[in-house]
DNA sequence: TAATCATTCCAGCATTCACTAGAATGATAA
DNA sequence: TTATCATTCTAGTGAATGCTGGAATGATTA
């Protein structure tokens, strides 16, 4: 009867292995970022502000898990999650921690300068709205990004290029802010600048990984 | 703009709260253990197999991440999961490192006698079976944790009492056994068992908790 | 060829972790 | 009071982890 125990020793040893890769921070950025789509390694060290190096090794640990894929395009090494529902076992991971972590609740208070700035996600009303034209939803980030996946009927102008492209933007109804998910400062920044220049405009916390969960 | 890293770091740090609970194996097994129903220290630490000390210490871990609550009833202390939906990311988490890892599915392999034993579990028609009493499904776990939560339709005999009470299953039908969820192996076990004493017996993979998540 | 992108190996450092053991503490029930 | 259940503190060990730096290696492109 020692060998039951050794097998389910072994057992949740290798489901362990999935847990560690979601015990360090730097690690979930990174998997955010290759939520929005396949990135190099260089951009994801820049995107997460950690050296080359370090993403290498951090990308080493998501490679032995098997939750990532890569793809040798030219000089650079292509990064892509392996499978959607690494992407959903993030959004689920990071949901229960907002759900249970005060500190985290906190923290994100933070983030949106106004909380009535936040747009209660009803999705369907929402949705309804954009089909309309009523409300405009604008995607800012990275144009490559949105190419990758965007919202319904959602619009593009990286937050870079926000303040140049402002004429494209409507005065007379609503702008609906989202960037990468609620980790991310764009959508924020974004809100802000729009208010400055006399638009009304909500920030949405979720990004495409959100949206796509199955509710 | 420093300011902005700062806040992120503290984001994703606190997510990693969560993702550093599920990095253990023994913390995985007490979580398992939880999906069956709220339980006490002593039986937490009798089940995992580990002494008491230590299950104190990582149901430590558990409570600081907000996963579980506890209530003291007499002289003991019940330990639940704090929501559903950490039973739901335990499902999740583990399904995940099934489809990922080639070592976890070897693994699986070896506690199935016989991998004709497991049975496809095409739930609307084993259900549609089970009502209408063509199969027996059984739940061989203790029967506090059947008390707890069960399967629709499904009767309680535990291992331990099953080779008393063989009587009370039919031999022209099939019995589909199942227990905690795919890494415990009473249910194994009991097939085995029956298929000894001349039952026709399949074993079911899902415990409560996967049979629980809307798919 | 040289330059770029990425990984790997080495070493080192500080920190954390899992686990064990002994002893003390607190809360409860009989 | 005594016994039981559970936690906590201290202390220790061995291992792993996150991060940094330097140097070498490979694959690719120009």
């Amino acid at each position: 009867m020692k060998d039951a125990r050794k097998i389910k020793d072994l057992l949740y040893e290798q489901v362990a292995r999935i847990g560690k890769v979601f015990s360090s921070p730097k690690r979930l950025e990174l998997i955010e970022l290759l939520c929005q789509g396949e990135k190099t390694v260089e951009t994801l060290a820049r995107e997460a502000s950690i050296s080359v190096k370090l993403t290498s090794s951090h990308l080493r640990e998501l490679r032995m898990a098997q939750l990532v894929e890569t793809e040798r395009q030219g000089k650079n090494i292509l990064y892509r999650l392996a499978n959607k529902s690494v992407a959903d076992l993030w959004v689920q991971v990071h949901t229960l921690a907002e759900d249970r972590l005060v500190e985290l609740q906190l923290a994100l208070q933070k983030i949106a300068t106004q909380p009535a700035d936040l747009i209660a996600s009803d999705r369907e009303s929402l949705m309804k709205a954009a089909r309309k034209g009523e409300v405009v939803v604008l995607d800012v980030r990275p144009s490559e990004e949105y190419l990758n996946a965007h919202l319904p009927f959602a619009r593009s102008i990286p937050l870079e290029e926000l303040r140049q492209r402002l004429s494209e933007l409507p005065k007379d109804r609503s702008v609906v802010a989202y960037c990468r998910g609620p980790y991310c400062l764009m959508a924020a920044d974004a809100v802000a600048l729009l208010k400055d220049e006399g638009f009304t405009a909500f920030h949405l916390r979720e990004g495409v990984a959100e949206w796509a969960i199955s509710k």
